[in-house]
DNA sequence: GATGAATGAGATTTCATTCAT
DNA sequence: AATGAATGAAATCTCATTCAT
């Protein structure tokens, strides 16, 4: 077979058996089982069980980081609404088609090797400063309400996107299309859950 | 030493491991010398390595549970609102109080046992289950918007909780005080991000 | 059984495994089988099959090194001759006894880790500049003749003691007496092959 | 390329990674890198790695056999100290020149496999015999001492040689001239380390 | 109650050799 | 003749758990 489609093979390979058996308890040998090669092949396209691993997320990564424009107002685009909702659908849609591989992103850091540990970090990281750079620029526009906390907030969102299409893919595929799904992300993050009546804002404590 | 003493300075020992070490990283071998200890004392603690961080998680998902008020709107109690800024209150006053326990709470689950994630899962649909039900009596009593879908909702505060602390905990620490925390994830929640002025409504797409 | 039996006992075997076998057609495997012990125990006493042969190596180096008395002609000390005489017949005595760590020592340096390599080619720069030392005393008593080259006379001694001793220990073990072996080898430094009648010395050519 | 030219390159090749990394460290990939060739292509001249490092002793030993001609007492031919002095001189040109194939043959013996093994003992003991005929035929023309332990002193010219010219090669090349060491190496062997004035004859002890 | 020496299943990795192209 | 992808036996090392003292 050419190396070029041995690797995507085998690559494919390790996809599933991480997905199912999370890092620590995936085994080579499993990965080669699951490939149908033997040992040797495997150390010829990669140098270790970390290494592979560390591939499959580093590609995934950039991956999403190409699903999402970074939104900008210049003339001639679409409004920042509709910018927000286009990644979000394009997030969520890479999201739960490639649920394997997010499963993977999900449970990770800590437990691993000090050096991968850090670079999860670091993606997300670089995700929550990009939704920060966004949420600044609908600050400016007038759109996202002032007195925000920019950091906090962009965590916030990290943090339920996450878990909400984990949550789907794992425990609930199937329980809203994707249109819906993106509907109410956008509304839990934008409106929030009070009823808008009552001009709800919650008192300051000491 | 009396073996309820021993029992609670393994754990103690086990905690400071594994909070520092993730779950796989951590040996045995690095537990009993952080509680000073034989190899065989430990195995007449706790059956294992599993076991024992088993109840670890498992103490500490009580201690949450018990810090967290079911909301009840009977006679004489205070306001939903109330009771809503008091549960975060002392939901996130543990959690970054307690930042080591915490740290093996948010990133456990998956790389165990099957049993394990099963029990982790768990724990996090208890969780999220009990804020649907809190959700949808303040949705009765008008202050939380209709036509949310209580049960995404329910993981977004999950997951955007979970991961604002724990940024605050190991990226952050110190960057607002509680009663801003709680202000911040309050008003993030209910209000969401949109500027108040404009009614905004993000219109449906096909 | 006593942590310091024990590691006798694995270093024991394990001088009889590298003996026979080699440095590297040894195994770990084979080491533990014939001090049959468990894989594990093994490396709770040496941090891997490197690390035993080089103690192995070290220890029997020091034996070496102290059944040698560094030639002194203070006074009521013995004869120049009757030192190197006793010096001879130790480490005959020694090498001979400890045939199986005399082997392993023989078939030393490359084609082990450079450490290694290293470690041993120090060794017997050691001895040889040990002996040089000697020589250079014996030459300013008189006793050894002018004009030898003395870095080459002392490998010249390393290189012939260390290959009959081989000689004897591997092939005809029983062929001469220790104190045989002594004359011999005493006579054949000192006096050389040629026959004292004729004063001999071989002319110098271009 | 003609599979003779080729068979060439790759014995050289190989002669060049064994000397660098002794038998075991070099690895049929590196031969293969050295030589330019595929994998396949090593095969196909050499049924493994054993083999060629087999040929290589094999071709060399050859070679020193042919270098060192038997000494004969015939009419005309050149006296025996002649005879010795040619064949010493020959072999430590040989040996200094070719000092990669001598630094794989220093070192070879015991660690590969058994067969192997004897083969390396049969070249030594062959060697050793021919010095023994050499001596022999000295003593019975009265240059050699009477008395004289043959197959002792043979193994001790054996090992000198082989230990002093390795040490040029590796440690201290230039350190003389090829004359200066064939002088040293006779006047060694030939008389010895004692200074000639004092008859000296070491006593025996019991 | 406590100890710590012993265990061995299991994980990763290497590399000489084969064989279809 | 030549190639180089594939193989898999074998080696080293780890560590949770047991058990005799």
């Amino acid at each position: 077979m050419e190396p070029e489609r041995r690797r995507e093979q085998i690559l494919k390979a390790a996809t599933r058996v991480f997905a199912r058996r999370g890092y620590h308890r995936a085994s080579v040998a499993e990965i080669i089982a699951e490939a149908k090669i033997a040992r040797g092949t495997f150390y010829l396209y990669f140098p270790g069980k970390r290494e592979i691993f560390s591939e499959l997320v580093d590609v995934f990564a950039v991956r999403i980081a190409n699903a999402l424009q970074r939104i900008d107002m210049g003339k001639g685009r679409p409004s920042w609404e509709d910018q927000l909702r286009t990644n979000t659908k394009k997030l969520a849609a890479l999201l739960l088609e490639e649920a394997e591989l997010f499963a993977i992103l999900y449970h990770h850091g800590m437990g691993l090797d000090p050096d991968y540990d850090a670079k999860t970090q670091e993606f997300y990281s670089r995700v929550a400063s990009a939704i920060r750079g966004a949420l600044a620029l609908g600050q400016a526009m007038g759109i996202i309400r002032k007195g925000l906390h920019l950091e906090l907030a962009a965590r916030h969102m990290l943090g339920s996107v996450r878990e909400v299409v984990y949550y789907l893919t794992r425990t609930k595929p199937g329980l809203v299309t994707l249109d819906e799904l993106v509907d109410e992300m956008l509304s839990y993050h934008l409106r929030g859950l009070a009823a808008p009546s009552k001009a709800h804002s919650p008192r300051k404590t000491s």
